[in-house]
DNA sequence: GGATAAGCGAGACGGTACGTCTCGTCTTTTG
DNA sequence: CAAAAGACGAGACGTACCGTCTCGCTTATCC
């Protein structure tokens, strides 16, 4: 499932998948104690029990801790609501999506992802990531379609993308604060769009 | 102008006011040239031709250094379109923002903005900084609800904050592309989203 | 007096200077007690109750450490005996020499000094600190050309050196023993040597 | 011959005897290469093509790898000059002495033996290395004793060793130049010091 | 216009992280 | 089951940066 060489797939058993699990569970750990700028790869060694040179040696940089640990975590998605109503569908999203980017171990992954990758590996997995999240959210429009509520044309996956992305803009770089009306204002501005028919 | 106590104000005449200046131009320089990962204090102290230590005095931080440089440079914003028709406005302006951000510098600014700021004074003076952009660009809004082509309720602010977000998304997180059609696709949802009544 | 830049001359005052102070003795300390092998960077800062970055700064290597430490206590010279017996004078010679060579200190820093240096300033320093005892030493021989004991073309620099290097040797390399009769067997060899016109 | 327990005698046959030499004369290899400082264990294993805890078995320590290789290649000695004139073989003997020990190979053995040595057995088989090297090479004098040159009380080995330790010392410590004027010097001194009768 | 204060240049240092290199042990896998 | 392969613990190495400190000097500013 992952697309680095110390992912899953690897290390499966015994000593090595013992050594690998302390470590991406304590690169978890602390990012939510002291989130992006805290995690040092001695601090991330420490706290798994394990020795530095055995972190630098498997992963090297921090990014690839944190990457390999996202994917690995990956399966904890977050949930798509199913209630029948396009706006409540995407409303519910994007609150569920604010809730989970606001918590401490959200904005260090945020940040996390958003430091300078010049490793390839890292890059494509971001990317496929994401592509992979917005598919799966996407299926919320897909059902709207298949109601009769939105027109086939429909855009869905940048839909999803226009919802998702203001959250990581203001959790990050505006620092705007995320209201209780703003899931509301992001889901009307983008079901008139999905409407559109030129989408 | 500035919201730190290092902006522009103090420092105004004298050589403090030219190691002032040389160090905010080194700072865009090594940005530009080295990214966000490459700024560090001693280089850019050894571009300005200034001892370190004068720069940890007056800035501290890397990150009160670019935020510093970035207000002072905020006059040179990005133009805002006026052709008359909303569409192209919107696609226009959609279009220069990604040429600048796709920029080293841009990218590098980027990277810089969603650093992580414990720093309450970056905090507001990003905040401050992208609503001024925010509303600077709305324009194109105002001028579209002054001709009646879109509702006066229109949510101007919010509908150049979903064309801007995804922008930097895919910049600094996801990776994805930022084709030539990108433009269009934002700009028809948005469009659609803006004529809904309830925004 | 020291060939190396981080020798005596700079650092005389303040903390730079107690600092140095405190680092060479450690290096002393810890060269007798753990041996060259034993001789670490990390293992001297704490001694001197130093911080590691200060001796890298300062030293970079375990081999500059000693040079400097050793030409810093060149002053401590071996006594040069002055018996009015050549014969006297250089068994006594040797044999302070080797009770120097054989304490713990002299045979680390032996071993230390035959380290392979590839530093030009280290091979500079050992060769003109041994060119100077040497010299020092020959006085033994000057004393019995003016007192016509031996011819005035008499080599004194290689009889010393001829005295000294077999001590090293042995001590370094063959790991033959020291015994009481060494002394006299190499000096009985280089009386007579002394004396041959053709030296 | 070996007085290591790794040495000939055992091993004589097979994939082992296989292994040893190649290990063997790997170790050589890479003294002449990059010298007693690049001499490690990986680095003889890969050139050797044999797996790095094979090494670490059967030889533990570099120390014993080079004594053991030594000792292996012993047969290889330095001829000794027979020219009928003492004063010829002896200048003879010191020049081949300076050329084989400014090798390369000769400069990386003397720094591998003068290592600090903990291990009794390396200690044991050096000193009977270079005690059977002067015994060979003090032939020299018994063929002048012999001829009447020099009185039959001459104490051949002692002046082998005056006549060889002088060279390591330039080479491993000093680093004085071993000039073309050398050999002649030494030889001076120490024929004058055989025809003395108390030696 | 001279005293005074503020800022700057220079350099050392403590501290931390980085990433690499060995060595030697231990575990896992394989023939 | 023994040997090869490989992961790991341990620690030194040497570098880079950060942030602080102490001087001495040069500016500006204020009386």
């Amino acid at each position: 499932m992952s697309a680095l060489e110390t992912g899953a797939g690897r290390f499966t058993h015994g000593r090595a998948a013992r050594v690998r699990e302390a470590v991406l569970d304590a690169t978890m750990t602390v990012l939510s104690d002291k989130g992006w700028a805290g995690l040092t790869i001695p601090e991330v060694a420490a706290q798994a029990g394990v020795h530095d040179t055995t972190v630098y040696r498997r992963w090297g940089t921090r990014e690839r801790l944190v990457v390999d640990a996202l994917l690995d975590a990956a399966d904890v998605q977050l949930p798509i609501p199913d209630t029948g109503s396009l706006h409540d569908d995407l409303v519910g999203f994007v609150t569920e999506l604010i809730t989970l980017t606001t918590t401490p171990l959200g904005i260090a992954l945020a940040h996390a992802l958003s430091a300078p990758a010049d490793d390839p590996a890292i890059v494509d997995a971001c990317s496929r990531y994401f592509r992979t999240r917005f598919e799966t959210a996407s299926a919320i429009i897909d059902r709207a379609i298949a109601r009769g509520d939105v027109p086939p044309t429909a855009d869905g996956t940048l839909a999803i993308e226009m919802l998702t992305a203001p959250i990581h803009f203001r959790t990050l770089i505006s620092h705007h604060p995320l209201d209780d009306t703003f899931p509301q204002r992001l889901t009307n501005m983008i079901i008139a769009g999905l409407h559109s028919v030129e989408g």
